[in-house]
DNA sequence: AATGCGGGGTC
DNA sequence: GACCCAGCATT
């Protein structure tokens, strides 16, 4: 018989004595006594929280409860409002599909999220990560989460030198054989603790870690350089113009942009195509256009964005050839995504 | 299996 | 600057 403590009981103790204290987690008092965390703030905040840090969720997780404490609320909710409170956190897919799957739990499961793995699967947004995670941590489900936490974690604890994607099923697979059949939503949360304050990626404090001892990366040395990832490729410049037009009574020229796409469903400013050559010209409204000294410079997932930018002012009573003004009291700026939040501030303020 | 999809922290 | 992150949907 082993003398080595079972890794999921050395993980259980380290996250009892330090696990964070999250705005979606319930007090150690309160679990050990039974209770479970509210299912509507776990799933919110695990697509929050989809390649996305803590703190940048915080505040937005925070104003969300606030203005919708219930799946209910929020399925009422109007789209605009949703993708408005959304705006700045990213990947604004997840909002769309977060406020269809909060009207599916609402009018097709009665307001209560389904317990398992699979039933949470088939949900809008909800990918093998979350559906594992929300059955683990509100349901108490012994599901395996796997994250990018998770693949760092055991990639170095079994010093996995297969580069990712390829690795994925190995590491699931490890992921897997230790995943305990108690308290598996408290571990789901330990690992992934670990991986972002210990197990990190860059200077991990192997020192201070409850697995230092049986860890075959750190023993190979190798712990730092995991997991190996296949390169990705160079981002092009893309450029383009963005045409900030003013009402003489105050109102914005705004469109709001597709729902699918890139900024999907977000409110923009009217503007050109963004290519890596020169962009053709293409103002939304006849006016006599200025142009802004500086650009705005931003950076999307695939390639890096000039933004050029030009402002006009124009009468009450011309009509533009796209988008639609915005009366000054219905417009906020924090409802814009980044890059149109900066040339705002670039073209208005600036 | 590969690609599209944000933004901020951190080094 | 590049890299990373509590990934998912689409093709």
């Amino acid at each position: 018989m082993s003398t080595l403590r079972d890794p999921a009981d050395a993980l259980l103790e380290w996250y009892d004595r330090h696990a964070r204290d999250l705005p979606w987690r319930i007090g150690p008092g309160p679990r050990a006594r039974g209770a479970r965390p509210d299912p509507y703030r776990v799933w919110l905040s695990e697509v929050m929280l989809q390649q996305t840090t803590v703190a940048a969720v915080r505040d937005y997780f925070h104003r969300f409860t606030t203005l919708w404490p219930t799946v209910e609320a929020l399925a009422a909710a109007e789209d605009g409002r949703v993708m408005g409170e959304w705006a700045g956190l990213g990947y604004y897919a997840r909002a769309r599909n977060l406020l269809k799957c909060a009207r599916v739990v609402t009018h097709e499961h009665g307001g209560r999220f389904p317990e398992t793995a699979e039933a949470l699967r088939q949900l809008p947004g909800i990918g093998p990560y979350t559906a594992a995670a929300i059955a683990a941590i509100a349901f108490d489900r012994p599901e395996t989460v796997v994250d990018g936490n998770v693949e760092r974690v055991i990639a170095r604890r079994f010093d996995i030198r297969t580069p990712l994607p390829a690795a994925k099923p190995e590491i699931a697979a490890r992921a897997g054989e230790l995943t305990p059949e108690a308290r598996p939503g408290c571990y789901a949360q330990a690992v992934m603790d670990l991986g972002a304050t210990i197990c990190t990626p860059k200077n991990p404090a192997c020192g201070i870690c409850p697995w230092r001892d049986d860890c075959a990366g750190r023993l190979a040395g190798t712990a730092a350089e995991l997991p190996a990832k296949t390169p990705k490729k160079p981002k092009p410049v893309r450029h383009g113009i963005a045409y900030l037009a003013r009402r003489v009574d105050g109102a914005w020229l705004l469109e709001r942009r597709p729902d699918s796409g890139l900024l999907g469903g977000m409110l923009g400013w009217p503007g050109s195509e963004w290519t890596e050559g020169d962009p053709a010209p293409a103002p939304p409204i006849r006016a006599e256009w200025r142009d802004v000294g500086a650009e705005a410079r931003h950076t999307f997932t695939h390639f890096h964005l000039r933004l050029a930018l030009r402002t006009a002012l124009v009468p009450m009573e011309r009509t533009p050839e796209r988008g639609a003004f915005l009366p000054l009291e219905e417009f906020r700026p924090s409802d814009l995504p980044t890059v149109m939040r900066k040339a705002f501030d670039l073209a208005a303020k600036g």
